[in-house]
DNA sequence: TATTTGGTTAAGCATGCGCTTAAGTATTGC
DNA sequence: GCAATACTTAAGCGCATGCTTAACCAAATA
């Protein structure tokens, strides 16, 4: 596949799963016990443990237990890698917009 | 799966592979033809139709058809989407910080 | 018109991923 | 001590995904 990992891969690849998306949004709201966690999904519990793993070694949420409950929580700093390669991108496509516009003009082929 | 699919999901999905990251951040530099691209890739030319074709569900390229020659381009809105996510994600678990100090000054259990 | 070039479609394969159930292991409460 | 609670580990299953090769088609070139 091609597949060297790099930071930004596991990020990218935690983030396709719209499970773990949704417990990162849940716990934008606070930290939360794994349980408690769970209790929102409609998936088992070893499932959510596997969702929080891939989480956890992409740096995006952080845990410790306590006595018997592990309480998870994010980490902000793996989102904010996030949003600025997303603008990285987007700044090196805006100082290159103006080729696009000609070449447009100059076509009409459509697909 | 729980995969109930919304444009965030195809968006991420999309992204979560290091190939596709890489066919984004080659157009970042402005648009190429399809073979153009394939050049500078280990694989052959279908896969690269196929990762394309991810790219351009998810709206983060577009693409135009000249004569025999497909040129591709990035849309950059579709990366403003991702950012604006991060950021949300980010800005929520700011205001609730405060929180999880206390948390963290109340225990030491390792894990 | 014949050939090359650039792209597209189709089929099939191997691996990865998300999920499950079953079976532990520590804490905590009675 | 005994039971309930809160995870944790392990094994296995089925579908999705990335890749390949083998055609195929249409535009450009000789």
């Amino acid at each position: 596949m091609l597949n060297q990992i790099s930071p930004l891969d596991t990020l990218f690849q935690a983030l396709a799963d719209p499970t773990r998306r949704g417990i990162v949004e849940r716990l934008a709201q606070g930290p939360q016990a794994v349980s408690e966690l769970g209790a929102g999904l409609p998936i088992s519990l070893p499932a959510v443990m596997q969702h929080l793993g891939v989480l956890q070694a992409a740096g995006l949420v952080d845990s410790r237990k306590t006595g018997r409950v592990r309480m998870v929580w994010l980490n902000p700093a793996a989102l904010q890698r996030l949003g600025r390669w997303a603008q990285a991108q987007q700044a090196m496509w805006e100082t290159r917009l103006d080729g696009l516009g000609d070449y447009l003009d100059e076509t009409d082929a459509k697909d």
